[in-house]
DNA sequence: TGTACATCAGTGAACGCGCGTTCACTGATGTAC
DNA sequence: TGTACATCAGTGAACGCGCGTTCACTGATGTAC
């Protein structure tokens, strides 16, 4: 009985899979603005009307690959940390720039799945609500290295005025998210967070064109630079 | 004559310009990848084909409101800084978070257009050749305040190791680009530059949504931070 | 200044296309007794 | 174990839509003599 009510569910989850794959490579050929179940329907062999069994909509398949992308480069991030090592600066900072570099690395594999969740917003699709956790992946292994050189006692905390208003912010924000971190660690993580995909960004969507040619030597300094910025080394 | 041959033409240019304003308002009320000929001229009043007279294609209306959009934006830029101001480093400081403040206020006023030259790529679609010039006049008005700072003798050239393979693009780039800065300062202004634009499109694309509420002083601070970075002012 | 001609803006119909979604249906797979 | 019934995947036709682009055309505006 569960074994043949498995094997009903088994063959729904290998379709669902193989319409997400289909869907992922029309991604990467054309761009989520193209993506039409039509197509992927006619790729997969069956009538488009079928894909209703699936997917209620068009803009269902679209969430399910934005969490999934999520997740994916969360993976990646998660994945290039160690994180057991001892905890030495450099230990850390290493363990920064493999986080650094394998979401680098996911994005440049993956250009058109990056710019769906970090690109322009589709027009006329509206993420749902539960996207938080896994968009936040990323961001928790950063601040997992974080912690844990503040936990060993080798973090410096940024040095410089820190304005009320963003004090408070990084204070709110560090309690929501249930971290112990001195406030301007906080405010820089966010920062440098942000100008990480800053960064990556710039690179997949064209603006280093002409500009910076040897982009892996590029990258690794400046997200060593953003490693200080966060106090994980000195200056 | 002139002024009769001026009549046609100035009428062509109001009409070209009649409808770029339509076009700006339907990429602002659904996005780039929904920007349609056939929508723009309905509005306007006139038949899909008669636009073909102003545009020989719809790509070719994209580039125009991407070239208008890259010389809006740096315009913006270019007139939050005053320029001839004394050389003190706060001043200095000054100037480069008014640039950024307007950059920032720029793509806060006009999301869709910032997501036309900051975000995804529109599918489908290849910019030309001639965007360099329009789309390098941020970064220039940044690289004015920080090449005023190190002819005043107060930019403090930052410090840490610089891999070769950096300075050697650094020095490159400062060739190209006709400026006299040293390789750890022009390294730094590139990464800085592409880090402001990964605050401006977090905040933008929704990734600041429930983790930084007070976005003004949080950007400000920040800004401040990224001047620093640059050797603007000590840490 | 007047006239013949060329240029140009704008029209409206048409071509050919692909899309998301619905619906009544068929037949196979699973379930309850 | 066998049978009657319910569930579900998948079909194919259809609805209604909007799109970019072309083309032969009409009239008005400008130009040359």
């Amino acid at each position: 009985m569960t074994a043949i009510r498995g094997a009903r569910a088994r063959a729904r989850s290998d379709i669902t899979a193989a319409i997400k794959d289909e869907a992922r490579r029309q991604l990467a050929a054309d761009g989520a603005a193209k993506l039409s179940l039509r197509a992927v329907a006619r790729e997969l062999g069956m009538a488009s009307s079928a894909l209703y069994r699936y997917f209620p909509s068009r803009d269902d398949l679209l969430t399910a690959l934005i969490l999934d992308a999520y997740n994916a480069i969360g993976a990646a991030a998660e994945a290039a940390d160690p994180e057991a090592v001892d905890p030495g600066a450099e230990a850390l900072v290493g363990r920064w720039t493999a986080v650094c570099a394998a979401v680098r690395s996911w994005a440049l594999a993956h250009p058109h799945e990056y710019a769906l969740i970090y690109g322009s917003p589709v027009p006329g699709y509206h993420a749902p609500r539960d996207t938080a956790a896994p968009a936040g992946r990323v961001v928790f292994a950063l601040i997992a290295v974080v912690r844990d050189a503040h936990a060993a006692g080798v973090l410096q905390e940024p040095a410089g005025p820190l304005p009320d208003a963003v004090a408070d912010e990084a204070r709110a924000l560090a309690a929501e998210l249930e971290i112990e971190l001195p406030a301007p660690v906080t405010a820089a993580l966010v920062a440098v967070w942000a100008q990480l995909f800053g960064l990556i960004s710039f690179e997949l969507f064209g603006q280093f064109h002409r500009v910076i040619e040897d982009r892996d030597a590029f990258f690794a300094h400046t997200v060593r630079r953003l490693a200080a910025d966060v106090g994980l080394a000195a200056r």
